[in-house]
DNA sequence: GAATTAATTGAACGTTCGTTTTATTATTAT
DNA sequence: ATAATAATAAAACGAACGTTCAATTAATTC
């Protein structure tokens, strides 16, 4: 056999994308075979090298378009206003609901770094530290303001950004809470965690529908 | 060749162990290969097969006595003392130490999950689940007694855990912070996290200390 | 409808993998 | 000294790996 009817690049290449998140998010990109990742495509493992000129690259390239959209996502979400408490509140609203929506995506980003060269690797680490790089702006702004009370900011960003990317690890859609108590629940437990000293009217109003469990 | 002259089972059996942490630790499970394991030891594979009878099993092993450690530390390390503020506190600071002392094994513990058979992972979840329990009950006792405020135990104690563990990705002994700043740090953003009431004299003292950054 | 291009198959390449087997040497016990 | 045992080397196993190549068919263009 050769071309397939109905065949078509663009589908192909879609579902051998999704495939892959998949696949590499519950296998490890190292324990998934290209033959394994045809097979789910329903195709050979050569028509794969039709899209992307090795398994490196293809890996490489899930997870640039994944840093790319988180940047992009907060370019959207971010607040015209200054007010750091208003900022802090957007940028965690945006990377829990981005990577709740995108949690293998997510989980592929995170762990699979060790797999990549080192040019590729410094690449994805560079989109990482920009986006990283907008909390701890926020954060110095606020506590040079007073609005928040923070002992380090560096150490902050790392500590309340490592929390708010643990939610995929136990996060399930079709249990306990919804995407909305979660959210709430952590953007109270973020304000607590900066120190922030007076919420405005709308986190009041979302932090007493938090109150989820006494 | 056979043995070799001064070749001694225990102290192989170490050096194969402590190799194999760090190696799975920098390139993953099924990126390090036996041969490689066996060459970092300055042993042929063949020899490996003496100590543990698979790779999956010596994965295990690893991962097994990693948790079992865990747990023991914290056996040594929880107060007599019933009072919330100060099971908190002993349970931050053995979690850090811990985590911060084994940082390779605790990334093959929380990377590798996925390469262990269906029996083994549950084994060491079990195992992580009862550490995680003694947060939670600590958090509930504070919870229902008012020393702490908390909207949700189950997610507290997920962010809680994510955030502290967090450290060993981005912490480097040699490096702007020590331990200890480290640890009164976090210490502080836990007491606030959970809205600590109010601090012990040992504890206050510890965060005055902790103002490393404005 | 013929020529061209796009999409895919099937087979093969050399390499590496985890593991097993057998032989050999060092150490320990008798 | 000799026998038993512990620790390793060396070689080999079949299977699986990422990748390449030539052939073939579907879709598109002229």
């Amino acid at each position: 056999m050769a071309r397939t009817t109905g065949s078509d690049g663009e589908k192909t290449e879609a579902a051998v994308r999704e495939a892959a998140v998949n696949l590499i998010a519950r296998q490890g990109y190292e324990a998934m075979s290209m033959r394994q990742l045809a097979a789910e495509v329903g195709v050979q493992a050569a028509a794969l090298y039709r899209y992307f000129p090795t398994k490196e690259e293809l890996l490489f390239t899930l997870m640039r378009e994944h840093m790319e959209g988180l940047g992009a996502a907060w370019e959207r979400a971010r607040p015209a206003d200054a007010e750091p408490r208003r900022r802090l509140s957007a940028y965690v609203r945006n990377h829990i609901a981005f990577h709740i929506e995108r949690r293998h995506a997510t989980h592929v980003s995170n762990m699979e770094l060790r797999s990549l060269s080192p040019e590729r690797l410094t690449h994805i680490l560079r989109l990482r530290t920009a986006y990283e790089k907008e909390l701890r702006a926020i954060l110095r702004d606020g506590a040079d303001s007073g609005a928040f009370s923070i002992d380090d900011v560096g150490l902050t960003a790392m500590a309340l950004i490592q929390m708010m990317t643990g939610v995929i690890v136990w996060f399930r859609p079709d249990e306990r809470l919804s995407i909305a108590e979660v959210t709430a629940t952590y953007l109270s437990m973020t304000m607590r965690l900066v120190g922030a000293k007076v919420e405005s009217t709308e986190e009041r109003h979302v932090h007493e529908h938090a109150q989820l469990r006494a």
